[in-house]
DNA sequence: GTGATCTAAAAGCTCCATAA
DNA sequence: TTATGGAGCTTTTAGATCAC
């Protein structure tokens, strides 16, 4: 039996803190902002933290866990020692990120993780509308014109919501206790500070047709059992917020918004991952079989605590009204229906089948027709088992090897994705408003460039086709505060800079489907003197000229890459090219394709990536310190890296005992590698190289414990090339490789041992402050089968 | 070891887009 | 209304390099 992650489901919480030392100017103006402590609420969440009383005051050293203080908290980071001392006179909200499973995915780009140590700023806006006095709404009658179809046979049980039905399919499902009691007993608000108080009853307005449209969405509202009719003895209380619409998508419909703006900085800020393109797109395979599943009324599926539907009050012709269900406005509404979702699926991807979810969006993918529709009944049984109302006219039950998802069109046929025709048809309306002479709005100009933005995944080169536009608006040295509305005049520039855009190919080709588990690894070097480079222990160099020498630096590391590229092309050409160089400069314009602070490196950029776009299968770029930074200690970096971490010896011999000695390490460094053969992520010395990823796998039993970025990628080298690997992985509900980990399993996985010990860096001197978090498990695959 | 100079990153705001 | 992205700008911070 599998039994369910203990990780525990919030991830920060908030601290009051003081000291005495003198805040730096900037330090200073921060705490000016900051804003004036109100009693905290004791977290609803089990495995949050408290809040620590306002006179607390703490001195921590930078790398000392806060354990002592707050369990589960990780290490203190330079900066967050730093801030942290800079907090005198007064108190201040300071939150803290623990070293979050997402928060490490997202780091490891980047040499370093870093805490996430946010001052909250507190704005003070005013809610817009009609304010009625309290004493007004106590005198006034809220009869009025009645809108309502009588309550009288609603249940409590109709009011918890579809999924209270069904709590006990929900404790089957061994889903956390957190969301086990929001289904269950509805969503409880939570409050960082106290609830707003009562501010009268703030009547929404609305007159013509829009006033015609409200009362109708209210009356269908009331069908739906999201909102109730608050009885008259109980209108002066808990919080009113102004009610609106706004069209749905295609103009068909309307949504019913709360505006939850006041409402919202009571709560805490969380912030949680959803599903990429990035993520979406690797993720996809040859010849996948694709069904699309949409929810009904995806939010009102939860209900709201009974106890916190007064602060989800509004009011209309003299009626008031409380949301019993989660409302659109509210600001940790996606994040509790995710949660609640992830859930719900995990059972799903721990069954083997590959499911993605984007809040009620779900695409299920599977390697043939019949095993998608296998798939999609199993998918769609369960979520109505739990209680979830599917949409039948938006889903696309009928299997497909291409369907639109997000905005996007996969083909797994052709194994492309491009932009969805809507979106190409929104986006070239807006690009033919620009012709040679005509004046356009600031507006437009910058609506165009957020249509590149949002179309640049899926385009290729569609950063580098950005770059000359974004430099033409640039130039017009206009703000987008003041000018929206400037008029001004499409220039030649402009139009040259818009030319490859209406090129009919640029949006309909899209760009190639798939993940990365193969790379060359390139790593290059330049001073003010020559270049080198090597690749797979061979090397180039060369002498600058004396016209190149006065050249910028980050222009010669510019160069250098290019030059070793083109002198190793016979061994680059058709592959995935890593470059790996000292300079982030060069790092950020090849990955960025180019950029809009120095002209000069652009123009190399951009010449560097066009050669690269018909000769490579792909170029990325990373950073590697330099040598200053080679020898520097752990803790002096910050905090500990994901990749470093040691699993405990006694607990890997468990491992072998269980599924035979592996002879090769993937991902390891000289200190914690468990195998006398070993790949490094880093470190030059390892017995078969840097970078797994950029070389060949002997087919041996291997042993993986790779960063979370890089499991899909080697779950794939496993599947195509049919090796045997012991790999070491969180479990996750909400991670989409658990359905492709268990596809591949070829025994029982462990889940590993929890003990304080299992994780360690730096010698044994450093142990992950909660190990239980990461919820590892061995687990035991082979491809091919 | 220090300061100058260059860069990007980060954090704060703005805009745009997508999704719900 | 919210969330997630993509840019921009401004300011601060940090890293790399060079000259001294």
């Amino acid at each position: 039996t599998i039994s369910p992650p203990r990780r525990g489901e919030e991830e920060a919480c908030y601290l009051t803190q003081s000291s005495r030392s003198v805040p730096s100017p900037v330090k200073k103006r921060r705490k000016e902002r900051s804003p004036t402590v109100h009693e905290m609420e004791a977290p609803d969440v089990p495995g949050s933290l408290g809040a620590l009383p306002q006179s607390s005051s703490l001195q921590f050293e930078t790398g000392e866990t806060l354990d002592r203080c707050f369990p589960g908290l990780p290490y203190v980071s330079p900066s967050t020692a730093q801030r942290l001392e800079v907090v005198s006179g007064g108190t201040q909200r300071i939150k803290f990120g623990f070293l979050h499973p997402d928060e490490v995915s997202r780091a490891e780009c980047t040499p370093r993780i870093k805490n996430k140590c946010v001052i909250k700023k507190w704005q003070k806006k005013r809610c817009s509308g009609q304010l009625f006095p309290a004493e007004d709404a106590k005198t006034s009658p809220v009869s009025g014109r009645s809108l309502l179809r009588e309550e009288m046979s609603s249940s409590e049980g109709d009011a918890m919501g579809p999924l209270a039905a069904r709590v006990d399919q929900w404790r089957a499902c061994a889903v956390h206790p957190w969301v086990l009691s929001t289904v269950a007993n509805g969503y409880k608000l939570q409050l960082s500070v106290k609830p707003p108080s009562f501010n009268g009853v703030l009547s929404s307005v609305a007159d013509g047709p829009s006033a015609r449209i409200l009362e109708e969405e209210i009356v269908t509202l009331l069908n739906k059992r999201a909102i109730r009719r608050v009885p008259d003895e109980e209108v002066c209380q808990g919080f009113y917020s102004k009610y609106f619409l706004i069209p749905k998508k295609g103009g068909s419909s309307l949504r019913p918004i709360l505006d939850l703006r006041v409402l919202n900085k009571h709560l805490r800020k969380y912030t949680f991952r959803m599903l990429t393109y990035k993520v979406l797109c690797s993720s996809i395979r040859p010849n996948d079989w694709f069904v699309t599943i949409d929810l009904a009324d995806a939010y009102f599926h939860i209900a709201i605590y009974p106890a916190h539907r007064k602060f989800l009050r509004f009011a209309y012709q003299g009626a008031a009204y409380e949301f019993q269900r989660i409302p659109f406005g509210l600001s940790l509404a996606p994040r509790v229906f995710s949660k609640c979702v992830e859930a719900a699926l995990f059972p799903l991807r721990n069954s083997g089948i590959r499911i993605f979810s984007y809040i009620d969006d779900y695409l299920v993918c599977s390697h043939s027709r019949e095993q998608v529709i296998t798939d999609s009944v199993t998918v769609l049984r369960h979520l109505r088992n739990l209680g979830f109302t599917v949409n039948e006219t938006k889903s696309r039950l009928e299997p497909s090897q291409y369907t639109d998802y997000l905005g996007l069109t996969l083909n797994s046929l052709s194994y492309r994705v491009r932009l969805s025709t809507e979106r190409e048809q929104t986006f070239n309306h807006c690009l033919a408003l620009f012709q040679l002479g005509k004046m356009v709005t600031f507006r437009l100009c910058l609506r165009l460039l957020g249509l590149m933005a949002s179309v640049i995944s899926v385009v290729r080169l569609g950063l580098l086709m950005m770059r000359d536009v974004q430099r033409w608006v640039a130039s017009l040295r206009l703000c987008s505060r003041k000018h929206l509305s400037r008029r001004v005049r499409v220039t030649a520039r402009c139009m040259a800079a818009l030319r490859p855009w209406r090129d009919p190919a640029a949006l309909t080709a899209g760009v190639p489907l798939g993940a990365v588990s193969s790379r060359v690894t390139l790593t290059t070097d330049a001073s003010l003197w020559g270049w080198g480079a090597t690749l797979s222990g061979r090397t180039a160099n060369g002498v600058w000229s004396q016209q190149m020498a006065q050249f910028h630096i980050n222009v010669l590391e510019m160069q250098a890459v290019f030059l070793a590229l083109r002198h190793f092309l016979p061994y680059l050409y058709g592959r995935h090219v890593l470059v790996k160089t000292d300079n982030s400069s060069v790092v950020a314009y090849i990955n960025r394709q180019g950029g809009t602070r120095s002209q000069q490196l652009h123009e190399l950029a951009r010449r560097l990536v066009l050669w690269s776009s018909s000769r490579l299968l792909s170029l990325r770029a990373t950073h590697v310190a330099g040598v200053l930074n080679r020898g520097a200690d752990l803790l002096s970096r910050g905090n500990p890296l994901y990749g470093e971490w040691r699993l405990h010896p006694q607990v890997v011999a468990q491992i072998w005992q269980r599924y035979g000695k592996a002879a090769v390490d993937l991902f390891a460094s000289q200190e914690n590698a468990h195998c006398p053969l070993f790949f490094s992520l880093a470190e030059g010395s390892a017995p078969l190289g840097v970078d797994a990823l950029a070389h060949p796998w002997p087919d041996v039993l291997l042993y993986a414990f790779p960063p979370l970025s890089l499991i899909s990628p080697t779950l794939a080298r496993v599947r195509e090339q049919g090796l045997s690997l012991i790999l070491v992985a969180p479990r996750w509900p909400s991670k989409h490789w658990i359905a492709e980990i268990v596809q591949l399993l070829m025994a029982e996985p462990w889940p590993l041992p929890c003990r304080r010990d299992l994780l360690s860096q730096a010698r044994g001197e450093i142990f992950h402050p909660r190990p239980d978090r990461l919820s590892l498990w061995a687990w035991p695959v082979r491809g091919g089968t």
